[in-house]
DNA sequence: ATAGGGTTAG
């Protein structure tokens, strides 16, 4: 036999391990017990290293728990295991493994320390580390450079930047490596004015800077919104050649991602000449955050294409794409895919499952995804919180934020978004204030303006406009937008033309470019009879260049394609059948259920549909009355507008929903209105 | 034979 001796089964293993090859490997690993090679050392060594070059831990585990006992006073196996665990991001057991070590009375060498230093970092296990620590400087091995850059990441990651900047400085000053891991450190701390003096620092004196360097420093320009710094550091990527390295590429589109710049992420990614997952990722990440949905559900095509596979991170990105443009089947798709893959369970994947399951109406898909998770963090409570609060079901997330502090999860801010949402929407006011208090007492998160948005929003719709307007008033802060559209939004309901006046001038100095407050005081104005001033304000509106609508339209899914409708659209093929469907359906609802319309809703929340079209023929109609004819009985309708439903509409498609005996799932820009039979809708009439 | 730092999400 070719292999049967020991050094050439362990070249035989060197070479699975640099390739990552599980099968060769394997083999290797065979002959080794065939010829009863796999006890002696050495090849035990080799045999562990592989299993974790090929991401098999316990494998890896299986060979160094079944080595002879003499062998495991060997600290070169024992680093081999650590170095392993680590590497597949198993550091608990490479600190547990560590701790038998010691017990074991195996002295740790200047390979073994580093190794477990990075472990407890990534743990932030910082009692370990001390000891561990403790251990390096008893054994005299605290001038290796190795040691002490794992030292700085662990005092760094641990928030003990005064001990890390201490070690850094000690000696091997000039070591990137210990400055690249304080600079990730300070980035992920939030610590982003440091992280960037100290890139800065280095560039002073002349320190190598990296391909580890300028992807940390591209992370911290893009978390700090600095887009010169962004544009200065990418200068010196471009004069130093480190553009070709695919990590700094990658950061680079990911940075112009966050910062809003898409022409420039595109650029960088165009002039790429290899790019891997994160390289596709980060541009289709930055498409959906800045709400290019459909380019992004584009660009996972064009990965697919490529033949990239999407992993987990992939997955969520377009997920949450499909969550933004309800491509529900697609969703679907991903979602089966995905549970191929054996991903489908992971955090941020089942977390964006939730959510696009959610935003597209199927609460009971949502909540089937959170009970088959595993793991359950704030984000994956939060999205179901959410979730039951867009689709009608405020109680539901009361009593899952109860649960959820059951389980041990803490609330974060947005937790708190979600729930203060939630009483808004199931209109309970006393939970809604308790919570609210709770949040800065009892969590010691502090109030931010969608917190206090959610509260005016409860308070007005409940009729205390006053206590709002109390609560307004009293901010730590400077109320922003989003909080005196809240209080316009109150009065829209309570017809309290003198505050929405108030609140509309405000938002005309705070957000200029938007059209919505001027036609939310124009609607206040017509819904207590003031046409007069309502025209004035649309005119003003005009005058001021706002003019440029969105106009209405609605869609749904239908076999993989999307069909939309405008309003008072005759463009479909079988336009006159759907107009006639219409005809039917308001002869049937006036005739059984006595209904007239609504016309002090002429004027739309966002806009006028156009004054050719009479409200029977706005969008959501049109789209009600395709599905009725297209989509079988007994399968709920699922349609989507743009922009909010008219009071009529909503009427309206409420008793369709009774007389037709089908459920409709109305998605409108706020929320979800889950129309059934018995003619309730789940939004309780408050939108 | 064995070692330290990086990019992607919600």
């Amino acid at each position: 036999m070719r292999f049967a001796d020991p050094y050439s089964v362990s070249a035989a293993l060197r070479a699975s391990s640099a390739a990552s090859l599980l099968r060769p490997g394997q083999q290797a690993h065979a002959l080794a017990l065939t010829s009863s090679l796999a006890s002696n050392p050495l090849v035990a060594a080799r045999l562990v290293d592989m299993y974790s070059a090929c991401h098999r831990p316990a494998a890896a585990a299986l060979v160094f728990d079944s080595a002879q006992p003499s062998a495991l006073s060997n600290p070169v196996l024992w680093s081999t295991l650590i170095a392993g665990l680590v590497q597949n991001g198993d550091a608990r057991s490479a600190m547990e493994r560590f701790r038998s070590m010691r017990a074991g009375a195996v002295e740790p060498n200047r390979f073994t320390l580093p190794t477990v230093l990075s472990a407890c970092a990534s743990e932030r296990a910082i009692r370990f580390g001390r000891q561990v620590h403790g251990c390096a400087v008893r054994a005299g091995f605290c001038s290796s450079r190795f040691v002490q850059s794992s030292l700085v990441s662990l005092y760094s990651n641990c928030a003990d930047l005064g001990s890390a900047k201490r070690i850094l400085e000690s000696s091997y000053s000039d070591d990137p490596i210990s400055w690249n891991a304080l600079i990730v450190s300070c980035t992920r701390g939030a610590l982003h004015a440091d992280a960037l003096s100290l890139f800065a620092e280095m560039h002073r004196r002349g320190l190598e800077l990296d391909e580890f360097t300028y992807p940390s420093a591209l992370n911290c320009a893009a978390y700090m919104g600095d887009s010169g710094t962004g544009r200065c550091i990418h200068c010196l990527v471009l004069l130093t050649g480190f553009d070709s390295h695919m990590h700094v590429a990658n950061a680079l589109v990911d940075m112009y991602g966050k910062l809003g710049s898409l022409n420039c992420a595109r650029q960088v990614f165009d002039r790429m000449p290899n790019r891997d997952v994160v390289t596709w990722t980060s541009l289709l990440v930055g498409l959906a955050r800045q709400g290019s949905h459909d380019a992004a559900l584009q660009l996972y095509s064009d990965m697919r294409v490529h033949g990239v596979d999407p992993d987990e991170f992939a997955t969520a990105g377009v997920l949450s794409s499909c969550a933004g443009s309800t491509a529900l089947e697609l969703g679907r798709q991903v979602h089966a895919a995905s549970a191929r893959r054996g991903i489908d369970t992971f955090l941020r994947v089942s977390n964006s499952l939730i959510t696009m399951y959610a935003r597209s109406g199927c609460i009971k898909d949502a909540c089937a995804v959170f009970d088959a998770s595993p793991r359950r963090d704030a984000v994956t409570w939060t999205a179901l919180i959410v979730g039951c609060a867009q689709n009608g079901r405020g109680r539901d997330s009361l009593r899952l934020y109860d649960e959820m502090l059951e389980a041990g999860v803490r609330p974060d801010y947005v937790t708190f978004i979600g729930l203060l949402f939630s009483c808004s929407h199931a209109g309970v006011v006393e939970p809604g204030r308790a919570h609210f208090d709770s949040m800065e007492k009892v969590y010691g998160i502090a109030h931010g303006p969608e917190h206090y948005a959610c509260m005016i929003d409860l308070l007005g719709r409940s009729g205390r406009v006053e206590e709002a307007v109390d609560l307004l008033e009293g901010m730590s802060g400077k109320p922003d937008a989003t909080v005196w559209k809240a209080l316009l939004a109150a009065c829209r309901v309570h017809r309290n033309a003198g505050l929405a006046e108030r609140a509309a001038e405000r938002l005309f100095e705070l957000a200029p470019a938007d059209a919505v407050p001027y036609v939310m005081l124009s609607n206040v104005y017509s819904a207590a009879g003031r046409w007069g001033d309502a025209g004035r304000v649309r005119s003003l509106m005009r005058a001021r260049g706002l003019s440029k609508k969105e106009p209405g339209r609605s869609w749904m899914e239908q076999d993989g394609a999307v069909h939309v409708f405008r309003a008072g659209e005759g463009e479909h093929e079988r336009a006159a059948e759907i107009f006639a469907k219409v005809g039917e359906m308001m002869q049937r609802i006036g005739e059984e259920e006595g209904h007239t319309a609504e016309t002090g809703f002429a004027l739309h929340d966002q806009e006028e549909e156009g004054k050719a079209a009479e409200l029977a023929h706005h969008s959501e109609r049109l789209a009600v009355a395709w599905a009725l004819i297209s989509v079988p009985p007994g399968k709920p309708i699922r349609v989507y507008k743009n922009l909010r439903v008219c009071g009529d509409c909503h009427t309206t498609l409420k008793l369709v929903a009774k007389v037709y005996e089908r459920t409709i799932v109305l998605r409108d820009a706020n929320c979800f209105h889950h129309m059934r039979e018995e003619g309730f809708c789940s939004c309780g009439d408050y939108w």
